[in-house]
DNA sequence: GTGTTAAATGCGAAACGTTTGCATTTGTTA
DNA sequence: TAACAAATGCAAACGTTTCGCATTTAACAC
C-alpha cells in the first residue's frame, strides 16, 4: 500500500522502527474517516487480530505526534487521534452520537493576529473544537 | 460587599443555599484576575483559613456554572474556573508562565455559519483556546 | 544466516484530575 | 426551636494517561 510504504518512510526519518503495531496503527488512521481515541483503536486492532497494548497505543501516538503525522484533539475528556490533515482545520463533535469530524479551514489567524499586538503575546497556536448536532441526529 | 450579595442573590434564584464556602468561592474568583483551577482556588481558601474540601469546590464550580455565574475552560488537562465574563470571549494562556487570561470578543460566529451550512450540523457551541508567551516571559 | 545492540513492547502499577457514596453538619423555613 | 432538605467532608472509586521494568523485536554489521 503506497500511503503506509510512504509513513513508514516517514517514521524511519525520524529514527522510528517499523513494528507491526505501528503499521497497524498508521493503516486503522488512515482508513478511518474520523479521529478516534485511544480505546476505540485498540479495539479495531483486537478485530484486525493485531496484538498491541494500550500503553502502545498511546507512546505510539505521542511519538506520531512529534513528527507531525498525526493530530491530537480532546473532546470528552479524552484524547482523539487522526492522520494529520494537508490544510489546518479543526474537529466538530455530535453532542448526541459523539462522532468527531474534520472541517478544514480556520477563522482564527485574524484574530491572532489582533492579540499579538493587543496583548503584546508572540502566538504560538490554538484549539478550536466547535459543537453542533449532525444531519443524522437533527430529525 | 455588593457584588457578591448579587451573586448571592443569583444563587438564592437558584435554590441554591448561601455556605461560607460558595460565598469564599465567589469572592475568590471576582478578585482573581485570571481563571483558577481548583487546586489553586483550595490554596486561597486554606490560606483565608476557610475551610473547605476539594470536593466541594468541584462541586460547586459543577453548580455555578449550570446557573450561568461561572464559565469553564480547560487547559493543561484541567479545569480554569472564573467569573463568567459579560461578553463571549476566550482563553490565552502563557505556555512559559502558566498564566491564562480572558480575551474578549470571538472570530467564529461568521465561520460557524458557514459549517451550518455546508455540513447540515445545527451549532451548539465552541471551544477557543490560545496559546504564547506573554510579555514577561518573552525577554 | 547469526550475533549484537538499541529500541519497542507488554504488563502491572501508579499518577492525575475529577466524581461518587455515605455519614455528618449546616442553612432555611415554618 | 424543630424539622427537613441541602451542603459538606472524607475516603474510595473513577477513567484516561503515564511510568518502570522485564522481555521481545527490528535493524545493522559481520
Amino acid at each position: 500500500m503506497k500511503e503506509i510504504s510512504a509513513t513508514e518512510q516517514l517514521l524511519k526519518t525520524h529514527g522510528l522502527k517499523s513494528t507491526k503495531q505501528r503499521s497497524a496503527l498508521i493503516k486503522i488512521l488512515l482508513t478511518s474517516t474520523s479521529p478516534m481515541h485511544a480505546e476505540q483503536i485498540l479495539e479495531v486492532l483486537k478485530s484486525d487480530a493485531v496484538e498491541c497494548n494500550l500503553s502502545t497505543v498511546y507512546r505510539n501516538m505521542d511519538l506520531m505526534i512529534q513528527c507531525l503525522l498525526i493530530a491530537e484533539t480532546k473532546l470528552d475528556q479524552k484524547s482523539y487521534y487522526s492522520i494529520k490533515p494537508h490544510q489546518h482545520g479543526h474537529y466538530i463533535q455530535c453532542i448526541s452520537c459523539k462522532q468527531v469530524l474534520l472541517v478544514e479551514g480556520c477563522p482564527m489567524e485574524q484574530y491572532e493576529k489582533q492579540l499579538e499586538q493587543k496583548m503584546g503575546f508572540t502566538m504560538i497556536g490554538h484549539r478550536v473544537e466547535l459543537f453542533g448536532i449532525c444531519k443524522e441526529c437533527h430529525c
